[in-house]
DNA sequence: GCCAACGTTGGC
DNA sequence: GCCAACGTTGGC
């Protein structure tokens, strides 16, 4: 099983979202090498969800992989924004896959923490900063994972856990 | 908002 | 196929 890292800017689509709406396209990416990143993922494969674009950019939690690559058509549509006038039915360029929310963080890690990490030296995230869908080792992944911790599921009655004086 | 890095486009 | 110009990403 493979492993990886997707960028998203969280004004446009953050893991909030996700978890809000446990399964969502992964719309949007038009770069050759992130694209057959894309393809190579496999239903189940566990991802990191990083925030891009955001103050602070890092790790906001992880969502896997609900469903493997299939075309995507936004690239057809003039009015999204992720439209490409070179794409159409013919063409279909560019792929998405599904992606299921896993979890929140309990702490976010922000770039610089993890760039300071000895442990995840060499990971893509630092020397191909530009690249949005990136493989990651597995030994980086459970070492973030481990950074970052699960947050406790809200429950349904809201803040009553924090209000009850339960220490987190 | 700036700018470095780097991917893409298009002229030749 | 080279490479300059241009556009985009994304950190700061």
């Amino acid at each position: 099983m493979a492993h990886w890292l997707v960028k998203s800017e969280p004004d446009v689509f953050g893991i909030g979202e996700l978890q809000r709406r446990g399964t969502a396209p992964w719309d949007g990416v038009r770069n050759y090498q992130a694209r057959n990143f894309l393809r190579a993922m496999a239903v189940g494969d566990r991802c990191i969800f990083y925030h891009s674009n955001a103050e602070p950019s890092g790790a906001a939690g992880i969502c896997t992989v609900a469903r493997a690559h299939y075309t995507d058509h936004t690239a057809w549509d003039p009015a999204s924004p992720y439209h490409d006038p070179k794409d159409g039915p013919k063409v279909q360029r560019w792929s998405m896959v599904d992606m299921r929310f896993e979890l929140v963080f309990a702490r976010f890690l922000p770039l610089a923490e993890l760039r300071a990490v000895p442990e995840l030296a060499g990971m893509l995230l630092f020397s191909a900063s530009r690249l949005s869908v990136q493989p990651v080792e597995a030994g980086h992944f459970a070492f973030i994972e481990a950074m970052g911790g699960r947050r406790p599921a809200a429950t349904r009655s809201g803040s009553s856990r924090r209000a009850s004086g339960t220490k987190r």
